[in-house]
DNA sequence: ACGCAGTGGAACGGTCGTAA
DNA sequence: TTACGACCGTTCCACTGCGT
């Protein structure tokens, strides 16, 4: 197959998970295009700096494509763009299908058991319908043990959305009102469902038995992005805790995609640029660690991808 | 509002390469 | 030989747009 696909699977997973790829190309290139014979014309919307970004690092995936897409017809943009879309699909395709089953593991207490027990392939006793998932999927401002909170989310009296981030993206899965940022997009979980994603599956047990290099390295991921914790935490709280069966990136009940966005607009803001600059620093220790313990030998065909340890 | 066809996407069974 | 993990192919489903 294409090699564009696997740059696509890592591009979903990365970069942005809901993004269409062909209005995102044929745009950039018409912008790079423009800028080239400097007719420096301001037709057409004005991309938002996010826009032009993500597909800079489109580009950068697969090499050589930067000239391929300045000189490809528009069918042939349409084959590349494809391609990426394929990727991503199956990415998030094999994702759901492993996370669905292993975060009951996660979400077990240690030597204990999950009461009433949940199915690894059945999803549609989780949700606010467990006590342990409506707890990990509980707003976070709200108090699960309080039980007129559990019947209101229970009949979707209360509808979460926005900012309203849920009880799992914190440490210890609370909340500290003076220090908002205090845990937020560090808990167990999400590193779980990260390593498991990017590094291996047995990675996110003490000893790894993989036999094959994980996506991280298959795709030479330098660093954590803003866009694979906005896709890890997607992943989790929108699919494998909900009672949804089926993931939908805009059904109305799960709104994936709002969640994915809302999680990357606000990592983004510039107001929040120290916090995340340190947060992004945190995963980066924190994966490499994980990553040089793990660390195979590398092949020659390895040897040309940087470590994931090399910023920060 | 309804039926219809086309299309994209999710689920899942399966394959294949790799390393112990 | 076996376990592991990335990736592929098939099938089914939901959504969209169109005509009535």
């Amino acid at each position: 197959t294409d090699p564009l696909v696997s740059h696509g699977r890592h591009f979903g997973r990365a970069i942005d998970a809901f993004c269409k790829p062909f209005p995102l190309i044929k745009e950039g290139v018409a912008r790079a295009r423009s800028s080239i014979c400097s007719c420096d014309h301001k037709g057409g919307s004005l991309p938002s700096k996010r826009e032009h970004r993500v597909f800079q690092e489109l580009l950068k995936l697969s090499p050589g494509l930067d000239n391929r897409v300045l000189k490809a017809s528009e069918q042939e943009l349409h084959y590349i763009a494809d391609m990426f879309r394929k990727g991503a699909a199956a990415s998030r395709g094999d994702d759901t299908k492993s996370l669905k089953s292993v975060i009951i593991d996660w979400i077990t207490p240690p030597g204990g058991s999950l009461v009433p027990p949940l199915s690894r392939n059945i999803k549609t006793d989780r949700g606010y319908y467990h006590y342990t998932t409506g707890r990990l999927l509980c707003p976070v401002v709200l108090d699960w043990e309080d039980e007129e909170v559990r019947k209101s989310l229970r009949s979707g009296e209360i509808v979460v959305s926005g900012n309203d981030w849920h009880s799992f993206l914190y440490v210890g899965y609370k909340l500290n009102p003076e220090k908002p940022w205090e845990g937020f997009l560090r808990s167990d979980l999400l590193l779980s469902a990260f390593k498991h994603v990017f590094t291996s599956p047995s990675s996110v047990e003490r000893d790894v038995r993989a036999t094959r290099s994980g996506n991280a390295e298959l795709h030479g991921m330098q660093s954590v992005t803003v866009g694979s914790l906005a896709y890890i935490a997607t992943m989790v709280v929108r699919f494998a805790l909900s009672s949804n069966s089926v993931f939908t990136r805009n059904d109305k009940a799960t709104a994936s995609e709002i969640f994915y966005r809302d999680i990357v607009n606000f990592l983004e803001k510039e107001t929040e640029k120290k916090e995340v600059e340190a947060l992004l620093g945190w995963w980066n220790s924190f994966v490499y660690l994980l990553f040089s313990f793990s660390h195979q030998p590398l092949t020659t065909s390895q040897a040309n991808f940087p470590s994931l340890s090399c910023r920060v």
